[in-house]
DNA sequence: TGTACATCAGTGAACGCGCGTTCACTGATGTAC
DNA sequence: TGTACATCAGTGAACGCGCGTTCACTGATGTAC
């Protein structure tokens, strides 16, 4: 019997292995999350993820670098969208999209910064997150030329404006809000949260 | 051999567990926290926590619900401290209270938002929160009540605040922080950001 | 002052379980000659 | 076209372990009479 047809027709293992992590932490939470529940789920032995990538930690850091690296391409997607617009719309959507990807992958979100159970030297995963971080940089640095930042610091600034965008995600993930802030539509709060931030940081229009 | 006495002698056995909640997870992280290893800090048989909080999720709920107790305390205190200066300034002390607590505490504040190691249903547990959310929406009421709110939403301004804090916090904690922003104190990041935000949305003085 | 009883904090043995890691292995695939 | 060899994806058995929960129990304390 070879089980190597089987998976060859089913796709690339390491690939189907990451996205039974999501599966599985939807389903039973991230402090319940196995090596074995992993494999199971993708019909592989539970040797395999070991193989892949080393040990359970190495699975995670590889899950969590595959959500930064999503995550930069959903805020690009974003930036490309809404170039013609100014910095400070820019910012915005910026924060828009973040709370959009967390929504959407709460799982990969909680991961991405849960230390404790990454690998910390992980060069996969500090690039990856180095490049979303970038994105939001050069829209602040774009700010600064437009002029519309005034005379704020510019890393202050972009310390707000993703404190505020994560810790928005954050709340709803852990469902704080939903019970306590009526209009509990999360892409609506991402819009009006980002907006009012901009507005009042960056001056309106 | 009386075990009564010698715990009588320690303290009171419950606090103690909690306690050693914070110590185990500052050690091994939230994921690897057990029952047992609790106990064998506190020097107790590894049936006693389910004795007193029933079962694993009912211990965890109790230390989050200290958790937010601690939250309002630490709140309260700022507030009474910072009461003359009015609803803006208060509002910036609740921000650097909130960072403040949870850098000082992030095992307690990680478990308080990881509700899917908690038991949702505890009481003890939403009426902590609950009064600690209502810390700030007074704050915020305040606010309205200066006129310093101008045509903002209440509803909304008090999520963003919730929010930037949160974030804030978070970020610090994930260790995301130390790395990509120069100015790596804690308080001193805290009480700009804070600032930032309140002169922003409320407007300077 | 003494006795009987209820309460309850905490024990410790036992249960069955799922876990992460290791390791020698199989068998399919690709390459070199 | 055929053979020999290296590579590597994935197996499956075995390991030792620590876990959460249950349960019958002990023994100290407080209360009622």
């Amino acid at each position: 019997m070879s089980r190597c047809f089987v998976s060859a027709r089913r796709q690339n293992v390491p690939e189907a292995l990451l996205e039974a992590i999501g599966e599985s932490i939807r389903e039973h939470g991230a402090s319940a999350l196995s090596l074995r529940d992993v494999a199971r789920r993708v019909g592989v032995s539970h040797a395999a993820p070991a193989h892949f990538f080393k040990n359970k930690a190495g699975m995670l850091s590889a899950f969590a670098a595959q959500g930064f690296r999503r995550l930069a391409d959903v805020v690009e997607d974003e930036l490309d969208r809404s170039k013609a617009v100014g910095g400070a719309q820019a910012l915005a959507s910026i924060g828009r999209a973040y709370v959009r990807f967390a929504v959407a992958e709460p799982s990969q979100f909680e991961v991405m910064f849960r230390l404790d159970v990454l690998d910390a030297t992980s060069s996969e995963l500090q690039e990856a997150s180095d490049r979303a971080f970038s994105l939001l940089i050069t829209t602040i640095e774009q700010c600064r030329q437009e002029g519309s930042l005034g005379d704020r610091d510019e890393m202050l600034v972009a310390l707000a404006a993703w404190s505020i965008a994560h810790g928005l995600a954050s709340l709803w993930i852990s469902g704080q809000l939903e019970w306590r802030i009526a209009e509990a539509n999360i892409e609506t709060l991402a819009s009006s949260v980002s907006q009012l931030f901009v507005d009042a940081v960056l001056g309106r229009d």
